[in-house]
DNA sequence: ATGGTCGCTAAGCGA
């Protein structure tokens, strides 16, 4: 049982090229559970063994060869882990696990969601029609959940207009349509979360989470788009201290191009 | 307006 919890989300863009900078996010920020989108590796070939010597005893991937995977790095123990299949595609996009926070049970899922091509029209385009299927079947499946949960991960949308550089110039850009940003937000409603990230940092305020790599000087840009989010139920939502997005990741060495998100909880009824 | 860069895996696809 933990009293206090920091879980982090990072899409890694290859676990294993990428293994320096994740040892150095876990040394010098000290999650309790690292979320990872995007490894692709194959569950065989997953580091496992470079985690558990820093502590992290319980790792859960769920991978393929060269693309999607998602992953669960934790100090704390992983309960009743689960990978779900969406859209029948064999994709490794979904894993989840239960943890501890206080004595209360919260379940943490991890998701890739399709990034859905260029051009943004289902009818043209077979990956802007995964992209909207894979929302819907989150849909209905957040529908049925009970209890306490957490959702992270790389959901490949920015919803908000401040989640993006610039609002006009994305409105027909796939990450920022306003077909995705409703679909995802009949998502959340489903499963009844709040967004923790604009619960703490106001939506007046430009937050981004990716930054291209073809930007000459990514920062400077600032071309940004805010594609990672943590979501929680709001009994968990209650108990979130803090948030941020590590934009510093951005310009480790070998970067992956999807900065960390934090997020800090702290079980407000502990009492010893 | 276009092309710009990565990673995987060995030319082209996906992001």
């Amino acid at each position: 049982m933990s009293e206090r919890l920091k879980i982090v989300s990072w899409n890694i863009n290859s676990v294993r090229l990428r293994l320096p900078i994740v040892e150095k996010l876990l040394l010098d920020y000290a999650p309790d559970v690292l979320c990872l989108q995007e490894t692709k590796c194959p569950d065989g070939s997953f580091p496992t063994a470079a985690f558990n010597k820093l502590g992290y005893r319980h790792v859960a991937m769920h991978g393929q060869k060269g693309y999607h995977g998602v992953a669960l790095i934790s100090r704390v123990p992983l309960g009743d882990v689960e990978c779900k299949e969406f859209c029948e595609m064999g994709d490794t996009r979904h894993i989840a696990a239960t943890v501890e926070l206080g004595e209360v049970p919260v379940r943490l899922h991890n998701f890739y969601v399709p990034a859905g091509g260029d051009v943004p029209d289902p009818e043209v385009n077979d990956k802007f029609a995964h992209k909207l299927k894979f929302l819907d079947e989150m849909e209905a499946w957040f529908g049925g959940f009970s209890g306490e949960s957490i959702v992270v991960g790389d959901l490949n949308i920015a919803p908000h207009e401040n989640d993006v550089w610039s609002h006009k110039q994305l409105l027909r850009v796939v990450s920022h349509t306003p077909l995705e940003c409703e679909r995802l937000a009949s998502v959340q409603a489903a499963g009844k979360y709040v967004d923790v990230v604009r619960q703490q940092i106001p939506e007046s305020e430009k937050l981004y989470s990716w930054w291209s790599y073809r930007a000459k000087d990514w920062s400077k840009a600032d071309k940004g788009r805010r594609l990672d989010h943590i979501w929680m139920t709001a009994g968990t939502a209650a108990q979130c201290r803090h948030v941020e997005v590590l934009r510093d990741a951005r310009g480790w060495e070998k970067p992956s191009d999807h900065a960390p998100v934090v997020s800090v909880l702290e079980a407000a009824d502990f009492s010893g």
